[in-house]
DNA sequence: CTGAAAGCGCTAACAT
DNA sequence: ATGTTAGCGCTTTCAG
C-alpha cells in the first residue's frame, strides 16, 4: 500500500512525511509524553500508513537500554519452565519490557553460546535457570556478566554467586510440610524417591522430609534417580520388584512423580488405595486421567512476579545490591 | 578480568589489542576463512581474553542479513507447538541460524506487536503458526511482511495467502487413515469429537472419517467442540449421559482426545475395554497413566525440517517462489 | 589476504 | 515542544 517494495520505513521516512524532524519522530515512539497532541497523532497516522515499526536493531545499539530482558531455561518442555516463562513474560510486557526466550536444552555448551548470544542482544537484564543442580557450578560467563554489569536473577536452582540475585524455592521447608501431612495421614512405610545427590534441591526436600518423618514412621526410605522421569521410573519399579509395597511414595519433583505413577501403574498398584503418592511439584496430567494426587504446588505467578522485579530493579538503579527471595510452596491436600 | 568494568568490548577494542583493522577483526567472526590462520587464531585469542562477543544489534543494522528467524505459536504450552519449535530451533542452530520465538497466547493482538518486534529484529524470515482456525484470516501484517520481502512459512494452521509458503497437514488423509484402521477393528458405534466448525482442519479431518466410514458403520456421530480441553470434556461429558456408550471416541487432536479422556474416567468408562479412544496427534501422558491410545501421529521432526528449509531457501534466494509441503500421517496402532 | 571510508537507523546530549 | 549534531558497533563497498 504506497510503500517502496522491498524498502522498510525508517524515521527518517516518516519524518519527512510528517514534517517534523527525526527526533520529534523518535520521541512518538519512546516517550509520547513529549510530543505535542496532534504533531503525535500525525506522526502515528503517518507511521501507520507507511507501515513503520521501530528498528529494535538500530534502537538497541543507541539508547541506553534495549528495554529487553534475557529468559533461559533448561527444558522448556518441562512445566515447570515454561509455565513460569510464559508468567514472566506477560510480567515483563505489564512493565514495557519484551523477553528473549531461549532453551539451553540441559547443555552447558547451549548456555554458554545463549548467553553470548543475549550479551549481544544487549540485554538488560537475564534471568536464568542454570543448566547444574551443583551448588558449585561456576560458568565462564558469570564473570563477564558481573563485569558487564548485567544483572542477573537465578531461578530455582541455586549458585553460590555473591553478584546474581535468587528466586529460590524453600526446600527444607517442601520436605517438612510434606512430612507432616504424611503423618497427619498415619503414613507408616514412606519411600522417598529423590533427585541426583549431587544436587542441593534434591538434598534440602530429603533433609526436610527426614526431619518430619524420621522415628515417627515405620520406616523411611530413600532412592536416588534423578530430575528426569526416566531415571525414576526405572529406580521405582526396581524397588518394587524386590520389596513390599509402601504406604507413601514420594517423589521430589514433578518428572520424578510421573516415573512413579508409571512405575506404579505398570506393576498393577491401585494408585490412592493399594498406595498413595505424595509429590513436591503438580502432577501433570493427574486430573484428566482420574488421579488426584497431594503436593507440595508453588505459585508460579509469585515466583514470576519476583524474579521480575529483581532484574528490573537493578536495571532501574544498578546501585541496588543483588537481593534474594525465598519462595515458599504450600501443601494442597 | 582485565577488563574495564562496565565497558563492553567492541570490535575496535579488539582489533586495536590484535593490531589489525576493524574490519579484519570483523571477518574473523563473520567469515573466519578470509582471513590468514595465524591472524585469525591472534584475533580468536585476543576477543577470548577480552571477553568480546558480537553485538547482534550492530551487525542486524548493517549486514543484509540477522541470520535469524523468528517463531510465532499460539500456544507454547501445547506439546505440538512447543516440540515443533524447539526442533526448529536445533535445525536453525545446524544451518547458522538464530531463532527469536514468541508466544502469540492465542491472542490477535499479541500476534500483531511480536510481528511487528520481529521485523523491528530485521529477522529473515518467520514461521508462523496463526491464532486462528479461520482459512480467511487475514491480518494486515501480511501485507507489510510482503512489502518487505520478508518470506513466512505457514506452519499448521493454512490460510489463503498466495505470497506465504506452508507446511500443512493432509487432514482429508488423517481422517481417511483413521477411518480405515477403525473399519479393520470392526468399530460400529462412533462417535468424533472435533474442533470448531469454522476450522478446516476440523473439517477435512471430519471429512475424510465420514468418507471412510460412512454406511460401513452402525453410528457415526460427530460432536463439535474447539481444539481446547475444556470445552471437548464438557462436550463428551454432555454426550455420554444421554447415550450409550460407544465403540470408539474419535479425539481431532490431541487436547480434544485429554478431553475424551477425562470425561470417559470421570463416567467410569473403562477406557480401552468399555469403549475406545483413537486420537488424530498423540495423546500427552497416555503411556505414563498407564494407556496405550492408538492414534495418526506426525513426524514433528519432519514438519521442522520442512518449515525451515521453505524458510531459508526463500532467504538465501529472493526469487523463489513460496512452496508448500503437505504432510501425511501415520497411524501408530 | 588486508584495509579505509561510509553509513545502517536510531537516540543522548545539548541546543533553541 | 522541537531541532541539531554526533556517534553507537558493525559490515558493505571499493581499494589495494
Amino acid at each position: 500500500m504506497g510503500v517502496a517494495r522491498g524498502r522498510k520505513a525508517t524515521l527518517a521516512s516518516v519524518a519527512a512525511q510528517a514534517n517534523v524532524s527525526k527526533i520529534t519522530a523518535s520521541r512518538a515512539f519512546s516517550q509520547p509524553d513529549k510530543v505535542h497532541p496532534e504533531t503525535l497523532q500525525r506522526i502515528r497516522e503517518t507511521a501507520e500508513q507507511l507501515g513503520y515499526v521501530v528498528n529494535s536493531a538500530a534502537r538497541s545499539l543507541r539508547a541506553k537500554s534495549s528495554k529487553t530482558i534475557g529468559i533461559v531455561n533448561p527444558d522448556m518442555a518441562n512445566p515447570f519452565f515454561g509455565g513460569l516463562t510464559r508468567l514472566m513474560t506477560l510480567e515483563a510486557q505489564k512493565l514495557g519490557y519484551d523477553t528473549l526466550v531461549f532453551d539451553s536444552y540441559e547443555s552447558q555448551e547451549t548456555e554458554d553460546r545463549i548467553i553470548d548470544k543475549l550479551i549481544g542482544y544487549n540485554v538488560d537484564a537475564i534471568i536464568l535457570s542454570v543448566i547444574s543442580n551443583d551448588h558449585h557450578y561456576h560458568p565462564a560467563y558469570l564473570n563477564r556478566l558481573e563485569t558487564l554489569n548485567i544483572p542477573v536473577v537465578l531461578v530455582d536452582r541455586e549458585l553460590d554467586v555473591r553478584h546474581c540475585s535468587g528466586v529460590y524455592i524453600d526446600n527444607l521447608d517442601c520436605g517438612l510440610q510434606a512430612g507432616r501431612w504424611l503423618l497427619e495421614q498415619n503414613a507408616q512405610r514412606v519411600v522417598v524417591v529423590s533427585g541426583p545427590e549431587n544436587s542441593n534441591v534434591a538434598r534440602e526436600r530429603v533433609t526436610g522430609l527426614q526431619a518430619a518423618l524420621q522415628g515417627k514412621v515405620a520406616s523411611l526410605e530413600v532412592l536416588h534417580a534423578d530430575f528426569f522421569m526416566d531415571v525414576a521410573w526405572q529406580e521405582t519399579s526396581r524397588w518394587l520388584a524386590h520389596n513390599d509395597v509402601p504406604d507413601y511414595f514420594i517423589g521430589c519433583n514433578n518428572q520424578i512423580s510421573l516415573g512413579i505413577v508409571k512405575a506404579c501403574i505398570e506393576h498393577q498398584l491401585a494408585l490412592g488405595k493399594q498406595v498413595s503418592l505424595f509429590s513436591i511439584d503438580e502432577v501433570s496430567h493427574a486430573g484428566i486421567y482420574g488421579f488426584h494426587f497431594p503436593c507440595v504446588s508453588h505459585d508460579l505467578q509469585e515466583i514470576a512476579w519476583q524474579a521480575l522485579n529483581l532484574a528490573i530493579r537493578r536495571v532501574v538503579d544498578p546501585e541496588i545490591k543483588p537481593g534474594k527471595v525465598i519462595v515458599r510452596g504450600k501443601v494442597v491436600p
